[in-house]
DNA sequence: AGAGATTAGGGTAATTAGGGTT
DNA sequence: GCTGTCCTAATTACCCTAATCT
């Protein structure tokens, strides 16, 4: 049954999921782990797992849109 | 101590819930008690539990946070 | 005692890691 | 400096059936 095992409720995504998000290759994501620029866990056979929260982080804050919107239709 | 002797207050994780933890199969949960990455538990009937404190150590210490945080160019 | 969900097992495809290069 | 691609080796994911757990 489901037990109420909900210890932190962060959804981990694999470097490919990362990857199309950022629209980027997969070894890019990697690099990025690996320059600490994105947290990462990683499984017991050094797989990576990154946390969604942290990625949409990322995504929402490097996200730039036009200060002036449209005005008129 | 006024604590009853119960083993210990240890909880065990099914492989289901420690494949949860780490965003993997439960397979590969299997594969890593099978190649003794993790310490396992087997029901009489053949089944596996894990140690939560084992499982939880060992993603505290496979995590690695950001070193550099949203850094801007 | 039955029913539904999970797991063990084996085998085969798909991802990923890592280095080196463009 | 950053990213995409080629390579090999390792790890992981999905397929199945039978047994176990709740």
């Amino acid at each position: 049954m489901s037990a109420p095992t909900q210890n932190s409720n962060e959804r981990l995504l694999t470097p490919g999921e990362v990857a199309a998000l950022f629209r980027v290759d997969p070894k890019t994501v990697t690099r990025w782990a690996s320059a600490g620029r994105i947290g990462s866990i990683r499984t017991p056979g050094g797989h990576r797992r990154f946390r969604e929260s942290e990625v949409r982080g990322m995504l929402a804050d490097l996200t730039s849109e036009a200060t002036i919107g449209t005005q008129r239709h």
